[in-house]
RNA sequence: GGGAGAUUAGCUCAGCUGGUUCAGAGCACCUGCCUUACAAGCAGGGGGUCACUGGUUCGAACCCAGUAUCUCCCACCA
């Protein structure tokens, strides 16, 4: 069977996957094996792959087949996360597209569309991670949302609330006017914008003032009777409760006791003394806004002020604002700044840089807002998650982000997990008729509860109503590395849990982005040392970044993201993987770039044409191969007994590099055996003349080591060494003979005498093509080689490598310099290329001295070295050894290399 | 404002316990080759004051201090 000219991988990828799948490849049990799991971090159910998950994907699907293919029992669970806010903000936009609106419609008629919406566009993700090649378990996927797993939930609710660890109380929350929700701290994102800084005069009320008429004009009022604050927030200004100075602020002692109007609406508001208050900012005056500050609203609780809330819940101004109500917060902004200035209020505007916090989810500005939320306690939880950290148990790689999680643990906050949405799991909660509220599974436990007390006897479960909002996503998802194997056991740490959980629990590695560390990790981390007592997993590999090449994140909004699709159609799956890995050292952001996956289609390509040689070799039969039946004397059984233990040797390299997750260096190491060492190398010291046959123990060696290498290159490159995997050439095969279940070789001893000496061999190979390309000495053109051995390498046993890899006639052994032609040493051996005539003594002896100076200058150093008695005192035995060897030798070079300038000269 | 990390060739990065000719790799680049596996290739080559300044040490890319620049995280200065 002849095979195609070029890769190509699109005639064969969906094809084994498509095989994979039948065989059940991916498919895991628990058994006596020891297991490898990884869970996937669930991307959102309505998302689309870009860039960032194909990183993330191809590193866990290359730690998944590398173990599968070490004998361990590999379970890779996939799915998706219901992402609450962002999947209910698609469908609150679909809902708009069709005319209508979330607002006229029944929460179960909501909830119908949002399924039909998921049900359309969730998963469309996971089937793209197929043509990545991910080998998930798909019949374990999992959605956060599956009835079991929103059971687990809400199990875990009651569990926590009963623990007296979920609380409702009321606070200042990030409200997202756009979401319509409140949001945690940490979905909110701070960015600096340009703003302006009003500074705003607000009339004192002076006892005299205070009996008569407020004057109209403010020009008619000393300047003394007014103070100026400085606000980013006018519009805020009809909310305020007093103003606040700091009572050590000499300038504003005056005021003390005193209270002012607020502009515009004229409401009277005391002035209150506070060292909270920096006297160098601003003017040191302080408009304090209870309900729309988080510190103004401290502030207020310490001086018991009221709460004058302004704002509804979209952001616009209500009627307690008794001005510009209806209008948008930002409108209301400009438009007051006007008024005021009008007024005579506005001294001044300055621009101003600060920080806004956004919604992750919706980009609206984030309002501070008081509302009556639940919370998770954290600090009893945070203790043990440290711990787990501290002590190594969970280990993050690379450990740089132990500081940053500590950090966060050690000041971790109150978790707000209610949201005002509809998609995700309800709060168990229910209210009696009069506000009282239990926590209950159903509403007749709830009712229950409620017999209890006193003052809410005999109710039926139809007097409750349920708790209208949701749990945070992130509620549900630290759930997740326990939900998808039992999800029984999460609200119930006695239970045994099942096979499953037992058998895979704690996974392996967790490989996420340094970003969701606390949103996600750390409360995983949390909710397994609650429910299981253990962390659910041991390592966490944390990835960067996906970047272009100007450094910028890519993002849809930039539309510098390459379509991941796109890309695998232009240069395959493997290629696509091979170039996310080669530039992605753990931790750091990767820069990408497309280049590096054209890099990964030309390996491809190269392991592709390597076997096209192999396949079309012509095999010598078996009796004539006899003792090197063909005439290249034993360059074979050396190239073959040299390759062996190359290959050996960079698998332990590669192991080492898998074992502390070093996979671009796994990769590149691995890229270098095939490349240079297999190919460059090994092949073309055994590749036979064309159209000539090669001898049948050759021919099974190289099979052999090509099938190893493809075992290999597998986790890499599944698609590509499947396929050839199946051709002939490996014999039958055996239907579920695939390379993706084959063991993954281990190394084995090495000839280390040999490895050196090959070195030794290579150096001279392109010592010599260096010949000829600096004379331009046709690579057709055979040479002579003459060596004086110095060293106790016996170079004839390699001469056939040398002959036929630099094209050599005659390989001699000599003790006398050879005058007239070009030199060369490799190691200490001398190498002489007769060159009758090509030889330009001048240029021959320049270039010899130039070598001479450096040895010399080199052995300087050394010299100066070994003659400091401290370093000669200090330094390990073996080091000062090593700077005698270096002495001798250099020493030894010297006098050979003066002994040829003079040869020259004869 | 606080903290963490980074800075090595044109680019992306290794450099693990301070010590071998330690200044590396891949890509890109330059030169010469369509040599029957591969031009998605072959052979060869040129690139670096290891950010800067000091210090410790027999010895520093590596350890320490400071400086500069960048990135990230945390934080309520209106």
């Amino acid at each position: 069977m002849s095979i195609a000219k070029t890769y190509s991988p699109k005639d064969f990828e969906d094809k084994w996957y498509q095989y994979w799948m039948e065989n059940d490849f991916f498919k895991s049990t628990p058994d006596d094996r020891e297991p490898y799991t990884i869970v996937i971090p669930p991307p959102n159910v309505t998302g689309v792959l870009h860039m960032g998950h194909m990183l993330n994907n191809t590193i866990q699907d290359v730690l998944v087949r590398r173990s599968r293919m070490s004998g361990k029992n590999a379970c890779w669970v996939p799915g998706t996360d219901h992402a609450s806010i962002a999947t209910e903000a698609k469908v609150v936009a679909m809902l708009k597209e069709k005319g209508i609106n979330k607002k006229d419609i029944s929460r179960s008629e909501f909830l119908a569309y949002a399924y039909e919406w998921k049900d359309k566009y969730g998963g469309i993700i996971l089937d793209q991670l197929k043509k990545l090649g991910a080998s998930c378990d798909w019949n374990r996927t999992a959605f956060t949302m599956d009835p079991a797993l929103s059971e687990a939930v809400i199990d875990t609710f009651i569990h926590l609330h009963k623990k007296g660890l979920i609380y409702r109380g009321v606070r200042m929350v990030n409200w997202d006017p756009a979401g319509l929700t409140a949001v945690s701290d940490e979905e909110v994102i701070r960015k600096e914008v340009n703003q302006k800084l009003y500074y705003i005069k607000y009339q004192v009320v002076s006892i005299k003032s205070q009996d008569t008429q407020r004057e109209k004009s403010p020009y008619s009022i000393p300047d003394t009777q007014y103070l100026t604050i400085a606000t980013t927030r006018p519009e805020t200004i009809m909310a305020d409760a007093a103003i606040c100075v700091n009572p050590n602020d000499e300038r504003y002692t005056h005021l003390h006791g005193k209270s002012v109007f607020v502009p515009l609406i004229n409401r009277e508001i005391p002035v209150i003394l506070d060292e909270y208050v920096t006297m160098d900012f601003g003017t040191g005056c302080l408009k304090v806004t209870p309900a729309h500050d988080l510190n103004d609203y401290e502030l207020g609780q310490k001086h018991h002020l009221p709460v004058i809330d302004i704002l509804n819940d979209n952001g616009t101004l209500n009627e307690k604002a008794e001005i510009l109500v209806g209008e948008d917060r930002f409108i209301a902004r400009k438009k007051i700044a006007k008024l005021l200035d009008e007024a005579g209020h506005l001294e001044k505007v300055e621009d101003y840089k600060s920080q806004v916090g956004f919604s992750e989810r919706t980009d609206a500005a984030i309002e501070p807002k008081l509302s009556m939320q639940w919370f998770c306690k954290m600090s009893e939880m945070a203790g043990p998650a440290l711990d787990y950290v501290n002590k190594g148990e969970v280990k993050l790689i690379p450990d740089k982000f132990i500081n940053t999680y500590r950090h966060w643990m050690e000041n971790v906050k109150d978790w707000c997990i209610s949201r005002q949405l509809w998609w995700g799991q309800q709060i168990p909660a229910w209210y009696a008729p009069n506000g009282a509220v239990v926590v209950a599974k159903t509403a007749e436990e709830a009712v229950e509860q409620f017999n209890l007390t006193p003052q809410t006897q005999n109710l039926t479960p139809q007097d409750l109503t349920r708790d209208e909002d949701v749990v945070d996503t992130w509620f549900s998802s630290w759930l997740w590395p326990i939900s998808v194997f039992d999800p029984t056991v999460c609200g119930n740490p006695e239970a045994k849990g099942n096979a499953d959980i037992n058998y895979y629990y704690p996974t392996n590695d967790l490989v996420t982005a340094p970003e969701i560390l606390f949103f996600w990790v750390a409360r995983m981390i949390m909710a397994g040392h609650e429910f299981r007592g253990e962390a659910p997993f041991k390592n966490v590999y944390l990835t960067g970044i996906v970047r272009d090449k100007l450094g910028r994140k890519m993002s849809k909004s930039l539309g510098n993201s390459p379509d991941p699709l796109d890309l695998i159609e232009k240069y395959g799956a493997d290629g696509v993987r091979v170039g996310m890995l080669l530039c992605s050292p753990a931790g750091n952001d990767i820069m990408f770039d497309e280049s590096s996956c054209e890099q990964g289609r030309n390996f491809a390509n190269k392991i592709w044409n390597a076997f096209r040689l192999i396949k079309g070799w012509e095999v010598l039969a078996p009796a004539l191969s006899e003792g090197e039946g063909v005439s290249n004397g034993n360059v074979n059984a050396v190239a073959i007994a040299w390759f062996d233990s190359r290959f050996n040797e960079a698998l332990a390299e590669i192991e080492a590099n898998f074992k502390s997750y070093r996979l671009s260096e796994a990769l590149m190491a691995t890229y270098k055996l095939v490349w240079d060492d297999f190919c460059a190398w090994y092949l073309e010291m055994v590749k036979p003349a064309y159209q000539q046959p090669i001898n049948k123990a050759t021919y099974d060696a190289s099979i052999q080591f090509f099938e190893r290498i493809l075992k290999v290159l597998h986790p890499f490159m599944p698609f590509l060494t499947e396929e050839l995997w199946h051709d002939e050439v490996f014999g039958t095969r055996g239907e579920k003979d695939c390379c993706i279940v084959a063991q993954i070789p281990t190394p084995a001893e090495i000839n280390e005498k040999l490895l050196n000496e090959i070195e030794a061999v290579k150096q001279v190979v392109s010592e010599i093509r260096n010949i000829r390309n600096s004379k331009q000495i046709s690579p057709k053109e055979a040479l002579n080689l003459s060596v004086k051995v110095n060293s106790e390498i016996d170079y004839q046993a390699y001469r056939n490598i040398i002959c036929k890899l630099a094209n050599i006639a005659q390989l001699n052994n000599t003790d006398e310099k050879i005058a007239g032609a070009a030199t060369f040493m490799a190691g200490r051996d001398e190498f002489f290329v007769p060159l009758a005539g090509n030889i330009n003594v001048e240029e021959e002896k320049a270039s010899i001295q130039k070598e001479i100076e450096y040895l010399q200058g080199f052995l300087k150093a050394v010299n100066a070295k070994l003659a400091n008695e401290r370093f000669v005192q200090n330094a390990k035995p073996e080091i000062v050894a090593n700077e005698q060897n270096k002495k001798a030798d250099a020493e030894a070079k010297i006098q050979i290399l003066e002994e040829s300038l003079v040869a020259l000269d004869k």
